[in-house]
DNA sequence: ACAAAAGTGTTAGCTGTACACCCATGA
DNA sequence: TCATGGGTGTACAGCTAACACTTTTGT
């Protein structure tokens, strides 16, 4: 077979930045790294892209690996590239950032990796540079949901209104003013109410709601404000 | 040296989208492919990644190879991963765009590659996968613009108000009110007015603007709302 | 009865947008 | 003097944000 003649080919890993919801706090996904070097470190979970597999197919196959889960909200955020970056050998590394429903996984958890959720401001020292793709990704989570409604994704298929209050108040660190919040969401149209409370979080209890997914595709790519003030706030 | 084992490596092509604004249109600079596969065929500009450079390093050198400059606009957009996306051998390849003040360009071009300036949307056939990665990157440049002050990297250092709207416009493919163009733009603070005008487009004569360079470092993550009803826009 | 969280309505200020006229100049 | 493009002000509508009370129910 021909090939480029001349040219260096390297390793190219897909890593996922896993994040999840617990009802408070955002947490990460992260595993302890099963080989050499910086064995039983904590890494974000990755592989080796495959001879015959595209880097989504890669990313999906890699979150499966881990979670179980299929289907789940996964997009490419940054290929990272320093020449030192892994050690042993030089490796491009392409990373995605999934939004997983953690109830869900914790039904389908593989255990053979160690895995462990960990607040997102108080995640352990990571392997290479896993820290700066950690960084970025919260910054790129905060700034697509200031402005496109993704974070349904983090949550149960049936959620209530100040559950996801209380998911933008943890993302962007700030509280909102619930009138507002309440008002501004449900004028989407997007949220569809159920006849069912949700009573675990207080007496009176929450309505359940689930989302329009076809509204939801439709309107993905309008412009959102869900955050007041956004100009306040450091992206 | 010890390394990864059983894993296989591919190369790796950082190819740029470079934008340019002539004054009425934007447009793609494109170079004519010198090697097989696919030689004289109309392609992006790319490169493989040397052992030692970095994927930013890389996109630069690339950049600056064509078109002679340095320290312009250029940002990571996408990585294609397809397996067949080369059909000689398994290349990734990191997109990058550029934008860049074509006349900076026209003095310094080299003709090493027979690089031409297409309007985007009459660009020709391109190689491989790259028709993709132009629709994309066109797709983010509106989304982007429409958020924060980019396409002033577009314009020479010395620009007039009249010519920004030309952009805008051309870009959204809409028409703005000139009198709320002009005032959103002005009231960013990020403009300082020049005393002479630029007569060459008109009797009257535009005043030139520049850029407030600190305001502008400070001020790039703010939302800005430069597109009105960006909701009825097609990003 | 009381504590705790859910749910709802009004108002004032601001921002976005529509719209029309005068100005400066070269031909 | 006229045609061309540059520059500006105002008014209305819609949105954002600030704000407080009632409802429900488990204890």
């Amino acid at each position: 077979m021909i090939r480029y003649s001349g040219q260096t080919r390297v390793l190219v890993a897909v890593d996922c930045i896993i994040f999840g919801f617990d009802g408070d706090h955002l947490k990460i996904l992260l595993i302890q790294r099963g080989f050499e070097p910086e064995i039983k470190k904590w890494s974000l979970m990755g592989g080796f892209i495959q001879p015959e597999e595209s880097l989504d197919q890669a990313a999906n196959r890699i979150l499966k690996q881990l979670t179980g889960l299929e289907g789940v909200y996964l997009e490419q955020m940054q290929a990272f590239g320093d020449p030192k970056r892994d050690p042993l050998e030089r490796t491009i590394g392409i990373v995605y950032f999934a939004l997983i429903d953690i109830h869900q996984y914790e039904k389908q958890i593989s255990h053979e990796y160690h895995a462990e959720w960990f607040l997102l401001d108080l995640a352990p020292n990571l392997i290479f540079d896993h820290a700066e793709m950690v960084a970025m990704a919260k910054q790129k989570l905060r700034y697509k949901a200031a402005l496109h409604p993704i974070l349904f994704e983090l949550l149960p298929e049936k959620f209530t209104v100040p559950q996801l209050q209380n998911l933008y108040e943890g993302i962007y660190g700030a509280s909102f003013d619930k009138r507002n919040f309440s008002r501004k969401l449900l004028s989407t149209g997007l949220l569809i109410r159920q006849k069912e409370k949700d009573k675990e979080n207080s007496k009176k209890g929450a309505f359940y709601y689930i989302l329009d997914k076809e509204r939801y595709k439709n309107n993905f790519q309008a412009f959102f404000n869900f955050v007041p003030n956004p100009e306040n706030l450091i992206l």
